[in-house]
RNA sequence: GCGGGUGUAGCUCAGUGGUAGAGCGCCACGUUGCCAACGUGGCUGUCGUGGGUUCGAGCCCCAUCACCCGCUCCA
């Protein structure tokens, strides 16, 4: 599928369209038009009612408890400081020059002692004895190094940079150069002029002065611009979850397991958005916090996992694109036992790319929060103390305090986090839904026809109702028709041109269903119902429609 | 942020320094008998934006914005 035919066809028929476009559009920023709006507003509904409302029994076939709440986008700063957004969102970053790559200034040496050029250069020198084998490192320097690190001082001016190192060694014999020294000797080319310079692991160009760098959007509050009025607009929507995670506890009666679900919109900074809608700066999240113990943690991730995976599956998303993938030890977060990337192999990229995140965060988040706010956020089990034995405490008050305070009574709750994109999923049903084939026309000969083939569920539009002629009375019955149905769906009514040129229009959209009035419809009540997909038309009275539909479109 | 490319009607795109075009779409009227019909008429442009060169710029130059591709980044 041709990413260009799908954009074209969102901005022809008004799903999406770039934002501010008049003014000449801003990176990283999207509106949806009127059929956008009912896709994406469908999918959300589509999620709130699948998980929140009426989510598939738990691993032991019990119900499952699950609450909603809508939090404001800006909340008090301390928030990110004890999620960790503000530390690694705004550490310093330093660039490179020559090749552009950015590294976190704290991580420098660690980045260094990785990469393929240092590890490489390593090799040539003893740097503990101080000892330079001049001849090695001009022979490193005009072979391999000129592969490996063609923006280094030593390869780019060998002579110079080894001159420089000898009179450093040579004029200090009792300090011999330590290997950040060395290396920075190495990456140094105009010592007089600029010092001893640092280089960058990619290409060993001399790195730039650190800069803070955050990849949280700021604004101020109240009428000073100050640092202390500085807000964040939020980069995810699941801590104003875990802030509230009290709240909620003390205001519905609810016992773990239980999760709580949002959606909104979230911000980031990114340095390059890229690939239409994918990575934007402002997006929207469907996020769920699901709480339990400790003991269970695993079994409750492998069912979000499990159901998060199939939600996909049962909206259309055909199985073959869409991609699992557990995160390796590596890759996860320190705090996290587990986490899989449900990813989805879009047009613009051989890999897959990430739809929803399914985190196993531990106590990790209300940690942060207990120390950060000093108040208590763990869980105290009510009915399990209730029905315990407590002999063991001879009624003494102090140990069963003592005993109520940890394990098996009170805990930090353990935290499963499935966390989707809801633009990224829009985007991945509208990639799903392209499809171009052949229909017939009037003369039986094949056409090209776009299609989109959005599950019902989704589809913006969910029929049309299109009268077969203005004539004899029958745009008035398919009016009356389309009155009764908008009632409860965003239905179309189309009584312009030919009625092939109508049902194609409608593929176009992805309406699934069109409902034609006709002559017969005069005489016996009856109208046909095509099916976007296979063409097909069947007969059926007209008052059975807006039954037929809803059986149609049923969850 | 770097390198390369693109930017002309709602969409897809022609356009050689000298009067801004085509196809599709859209609108109106007539017609219509199930898969992008036909006829007649009509609307549609700060040529991405801002400067400059020139008698004259959609075209040449500079800057800028946006998008695409490749690097880079992506807690």
């Amino acid at each position: 599928m041709d990413m260009d035919k799908l954009v074209a066809l969102c901005k022809r028929r008004g799903f999406i369209f770039q934002s501010s476009e008049i003014y000449g559009g801003i990176n990283g920023f999207w509106d949806y038009g009127p059929l956008g709006v009912e896709l994406k507003k469908n999918i959300k509904d589509a999620w709130w009612h699948d998980m929140v409302r009426n989510p598939p029994p738990g691993p032991d076939g019990q119900e499952i408890e699950m609450v909603g709440v809508d939090c404001a986008i800006i909340m008090n700063p301390k928030v990110w400081e004890a999620s960790g957004h503000v530390g690694t969102f705004a550490d310093p970053m330093r660039k490179c020059p020559q090749c552009g790559h950015f590294v976190r200034a704290d991580q420098l040496w660690e980045a260094l002692t990785l990469c393929t050029w240092m590890n490489s250069l390593i090799q040539e020198f003893t740097p503990i004895s101080g000892a330079i084998d001049s001849p090695r490192l001009m022979k490193w320097a005009q072979g391999k190094g000129k592969r490996l690190a063609p923006n280094l001082a030593l390869v780019r001016n060998p002579h110079v940079v080894l001159s420089f190192l000898a009179t450093r060694v040579n004029g200090q014999p009792d300090a011999p150069p330590d290997l950040m020294e060395m290396t920075r000797y190495f990456a140094t080319e105009q010592l007089h002029a600029t010092g001893l310079q640092e280089p960058c692991p990619q290409c060993g160009g001399p790195l730039g002065e650190a800069k803070p760098f955050t990849l949280m959007l700021e604004s101020h509050t109240g009428t000073e611009k100050t640092e202390a009025s500085k807000v964040y607009l939020r980069p995810e929507t699941a801590q104003g979850i875990f802030v509230n995670f009290k709240n909620v506890l003390d205001s519905t009666r609810l016992r773990l397991p239980f999760g709580i679900a949002q959606t909104g919109k979230a911000f980031r900074n990114e340095i390059t958005p890229r690939n239409y809608t994918f990575r934007s700066r402002e997006f929207e999240q469907m996020e769920i916090e699901f709480f339990c113990h400790p003991d269970e943690s695993m079994k409750w991730f492998e069912y979000w996992r499990e159901v998060r995976k199939s939600w996909y599956t049962k909206l259309g998303i055909k199985s073959d694109k869409l991609r699992p993938r557990d995160q390796g030890e590596k890759e996860l977060a320190h705090y996290s036992k587990a986490c899989t990337d449900i990813e989805y192999m879009f047009p613009f990229s051989d890999e897959p790319q990430e739809l929803e995140g399914v985190a196993h965060r531990g106590d990790y988040d209300l940690a942060q929060h207990m120390k950060h706010s000093g108040k208590d956020l763990s869980y105290f089990e009510e009915e399990l103390w209730a029905k315990a034995d407590k002999s063991a405490y001879g009624g003494d008050k102090k140990k069963e305090q003592e005993a109520k305070s940890k394990l098996p009574f009170r805990y930090v709750p353990h935290v499963i986090e499935p966390s989707a994109g809801a633009d990224r999923f829009t985007l991945a049903v509208l990639c799903e839904a392209y499809t171009e084939d052949t229909a017939p026309d009037e003369k039986g000969a094949p056409q090209e026809r776009i299609v989109m083939k959005f599950h019902p569920r989704l589809a913006p539009i969910k029929a049309a109702i299109l009268p077969l002629v203005n004539k004899e009375g029958m745009p008035e019955i398919a009016h009356k028709l389309y009155r009764e149905l908008k009632q409860d769906y965003n239905v179309f009514f189309d009584d312009g041109g030919a009625i092939g040129r109508r049902y194609r229009r409608q593929d176009e959209i992805g309406t699934p269903w069109c409902f034609t009035i006709d002559g017969q419809t005069l005489a016996d009540q009856t109208v046909t119902i095509r099916d976007r997909d296979t063409l097909k038309q069947e007969r059926m009275p007209i008052a059975q429609v807006a039954n037929e539909l809803k059986r149609r479109l049923q969850p």
